[in-house]
DNA sequence: CTCGCACGCGCG
DNA sequence: AAAGCGCGCGTGCGAG
C-alpha cells in the first residue's frame, strides 16, 4: 500500500461544512469545503486507505458529498463506517434540473452526464477502493473535478430557486434518503428462514417428490374436474378464460373480483389456486432461497424512484412483501422490533398542504375517516374512506365519484387544491410538491395530440382522444403532489429518526451483537421501510427508547415540513420479536 | 433462442 | 362493490 500524499493537511481547526470525493486516476481525492464551497484542502488517498481517513474526518456537521451514494456508501458501511450526512449528486441533480432549462451557469439541466439511471451495484460486485473496480464503474461522473463543478451548479440552483429553503430539506432529505437505503440493505431485514418454511408448509402443504406443494396441487385437481378437463391450463390466462367460458362462466378477464361475482363449482377451487400459486411463485421456497441468507432478507431499495419521489425496489420485491409474510420477520435473540406505521398520511398531509382547518381538525388525534363521519359530510367510515380516495385518484364512476362531492362541501379548501392541481395537468403544465419535487412535463405526442384536436377539422375520435389523455394526465397530477409530499413526509421521518437511533447507546458485543453487519450488530437500526412504515431492529434493553425516536421523529417531520400547522401525524406502533404479533 | 408486452396480483 | 394514483415481478406468449 502506498502512503498517502497529502498536499496539505486539513488541521484540527479546519472548519469543512463539506468534503467531496472523487477520482483522479486510480487515486481517490477528498476536498473539503467551506461554507461557500471554496475549497480549503485537498487530499489524496490510495483506494484502501479511504475507509479509515473517512471515519477520521467523519463529524455530524459535516456533509459528504458523492457522485452517487450506493457507489461510495456501500463499501464504508462494510468497514464499519457510518456516516451522518450527504449530498447525494445524482438523486439531486434529478431534483434540480429543469427540462428544457436554459444552459445558462448554475442550471444543472446542461450537465446531461448526471441523468444516467441508478446505478446497480450487485452483491458480488468488486469493492469500489479496488482499482481493479476502476475499469468497470457506471456512466456516472466519478472524476473529482466533475464532481465539484457539479456540486457548485446544484448549490447555485438551490440558491437561485423560488423557494430556496424548501428545496434545501427536500436535497438534504433525499440525500439522508439514499443513506438510509444503503444502510437497509447492509443491515438486512431479519427473516427467520424457519418461520418463513413453517408458514409456506402451512398455506401450500408439503411437497411431494418433484416440489409440488400439497395444497395446491389439491386445488389445480377441483379446478379441472368442475371444468370437466382433465388438462385444463390454469396459469395462461387466455386458455383459462376459453376453459370458463365453456363451462358456462362467461367472464371478460380471469381476474379474482371478477370471477368472485359468480358462482358456479369452479370458482372457490380456482380463487384458492390463484392465491396459493401467487405465494408459491411469488415469496415461496425459491425467493426465500434467492434472498434470504444469514438470517437477512437484503433487497435493493432505489431512492427517488418513483416520480412522486417515492422509493422504488429492483429485486427482491422489498415493497410488495404479502402481509402473510410478516410472520418471517423476527428479531435476532435478544432484540425486538419497534413497527410504527403512520394512519391515513396521504389525506394529513393534503390537509397540512392546503391549510384546510376543518380536515385538519377532523384527522387530530384519532382515525382521519371517524373525523370525517363526524363532520356529517357522509354516513360512514367506508364512505369516508372511498371518498377521501376518490378525491386524491380522480375518481368520477362508481361509488367513489358520486361521494367525492360531499367532501367539495365540507373540505373545499383541501378538495380546491387537488382539483387546482388537476386542472393544471389536463393543461399541459407541471405541479409541485410541497418541498418542490416538480412532476415531468407532458412528452411531445401529449401536446402534438391537444394541439391537433383543438384544430378546426379535427375528427371527433381526436377530439376523444385528446380529452381523454388529458383527464389522464389531470388524475397524474392529482395524485402527484400529495403522493410526492407524502414521501417528502416520510423522508423527514427517516432522516431525523436515524438521527435519533445514532445517539441511542450501544451494547457491548459480547451481550447481544446481532447479525446485523459491522456497524449495526451493537446499534438500533432501521430494517424496513415501506412507503408509511418502518421496522427498526433494537437491543432489548432500548427498544422503548427507540419507539420514543420513532414517536418524536414523526413530530420532528411534521414540524419540518409544516411548521406550526396545527396537523398530527398518529403511529400505530408496536413493539415485538415477531413483526406480526403484539 | 431472447426480448418485449399483457395480464394478474402483491404492496402503499 | 371494484374504480381513480404510484410501483415490481412471475408467467405465458408472440415477434424477431
Amino acid at each position: 500500500m502506498r502512503a498517502s500524499s497529502e498536499i496539505s493537511q486539513p488541521g484540527a481547526t479546519d472548519p469543512a461544512h463539506w468534503i467531496a470525493l472523487g477520482r483522479l486516476g486510480d487515486r481517490i481525492v477528498a476536498v473539503a469545503l467551506d461554507a461557500k464551497a471554496d475549497e480549503t484542502t485537498r487530499v489524496d488517498l490510495a483506494p484502501p486507505e479511504v475507509a479509515a481517513w473517512v471515519r477520521r474526518r467523519e463529524s455530524p456537521s459535516l456533509r459528504w458529498v458523492w457522485s452517487d451514494t450506493p457507489t461510495w456508501y456501500a463499501d464504508l458501511l462494510a468497514e464499519g463506517v457510518r456516516v451522518a450526512r450527504c449530498h447525494d449528486l445524482r438523486l439531486c441533480h434529478a431534483i434540480l434540473r429543469t427540462p428544457g432549462g436554459d444552459g445558462a451557469p448554475g442550471d444543472p439541466s446542461m450537465s446531461r452526464a448526471w441523468d444516467a439511471a441508478a446505478v446497480e451495484v450487485p452483491a458480488t460486485a468488486p469493492a469500489l477502493f479496488e482499482i481493479e473496480a476502476a475499469a468497470t464503474r457506471p456512466s456516472l461522473p466519478e472524476d473529482i473535478e466533475d464532481v465539484l463543478t457539479e456540486f457548485r451548479r446544484q448549490r447555485a440552483a438551490v440558491e437561485a430557486a423560488e423557494n430556496p429553503g424548501a428545496i434545501r430539506l427536500l436535497v438534504a432529505a433525499e440525500s439522508a434518503g439514499a443513506l438510509v437505503a444503503a444502510e437497509l440493505r447492509a443491515a438486512g431485514l431479519p427473516w427467520d428462514e424457519a418461520a418463513h418454511d413453517e408458514i409456506l408448509t402451512d398455506v401450500l402443504g408439503e411437497r411431494d417428490a418433484d416440489g409440488v406443494p400439497a395444497k395446491l396441487e389439491d386445488a389445480a385437481r377441483r379446478v379441472r374436474i368442475a371444468l370437466s378437463d382433465p388438462s385444463a391450463s390454469l396459469d395462461s390466462p387466455p386458455k383459462l378464460l376459453r376453459a370458463l367460458h365453456r363451462v358456462g362462466v362467461m367472464v371478460d378477464s380471469t381476474s379474482k373480483w371478477e370471477l368472485s361475482e359468480h358462482r358456479h363449482p369452479v370458482i372457490e377451487p380456482l380463487l384458492e389456486y390463484k392465491k396459493l400459486s401467487r405465494l408459491q411463485s411469488a415469496n415461496g421456497w425459491a425467493w426465500l432461497d434467492e434472498w434470504v441468507h444469514d438470517g437477512r432478507f437484503r433487497p435493493v431499495y432505489m431512492p427517488g424512484g418513483v416520480v412522486t419521489g417515492r422509493w422504488a425496489s429492483s429485486g427482491g420485491g422489498a415493497l410488495q412483501l404479502p402481509r402473510q409474510l410478516r410472520g418471517a420477520v423476527r428479531a435476532d435473540p435478544g432484540w425486538l422490533l419497534v413497527t410504527a406505521d403512520v394512519a391515513q398520511l396521504e389525506p394529513r398531509v393534503l390537509a397540512a398542504m392546503s391549510a384546510d382547518t376543518a380536515l385538519a381538525a377532523a384527522a387530530r388525534g384519532r382515525d382521519l375517516y371517524a373525523g370525517i363521519v363526524e363532520t356529517g359530510a357522509v354516513p360512514s367510515r367506508a364512505d369516508a374512506k372511498i371518498a377521501m380516495l376518490g378525491a386524491m385518484y380522480g375518481a368520477t364512476t362508481g361509488d367513489s365519484g358520486r361521494l367525492v362531492p360531499r367532501l367539495r362541501r365540507t373540505f373545499p379548501r383541501a378538495m380546491g387544491l387537488v382539483d387546482a392541481a388537476a386542472a393544471t395537468g389536463e393543461g399541459g403544465g407541471v405541479v409541485s410538491t410541497w418541498l418542490g419535487r416538480r412532476s415531468p412535463p407532458p412528452p411531445p405526442e401529449w401536446q402534438a395530440v391537444q394541439a391537433r384536436a383543438s384544430e378546426p377539422d379535427a375528427a371527433a375520435a381526436d377530439e376523444t382522444r385528446a380529452r381523454r389523455w388529458a383527464r389522464d394526465r389531470g388524475r397524474f397530477t392529482r395524485n402527484f403532489i400529495v403522493q410526492g409530499t407524502a414521501a417528502e413526509w416520510a423522508l423527514a421521518w427517516m432522516a431525523d429518526l436515524r438521527g435519533r437511533l445514532a445517539a441511542l447507546p450501544e451494547v457491548g458485543a459480547a451481550d447481544a451483537a446481532s447479525r446485523s453487519g459491522p456497524v449495526f450488530a451493537t446499534r438500533p437500526h432501521l430494517a424496513f421501510f415501506l412507503h408509511d412504515e418502518v421496522i427498526v431492529h433494537v437491543p432489548a434493553a432500548h427498544a422503548e427508547r427507540a419507539a420514543d425516536a420513532v414517536r418524536d421523529a414523526a413530530a420532528t417531520a411534521g414540524r419540518l415540513l409544516f411548521g406550526d400547522f396545527p396537523i398530527d401525524f398518529p403511529l400505530d406502533l408496536r413493539v415485538s420479536r415477531i413483526a406480526d404479533k403484539g
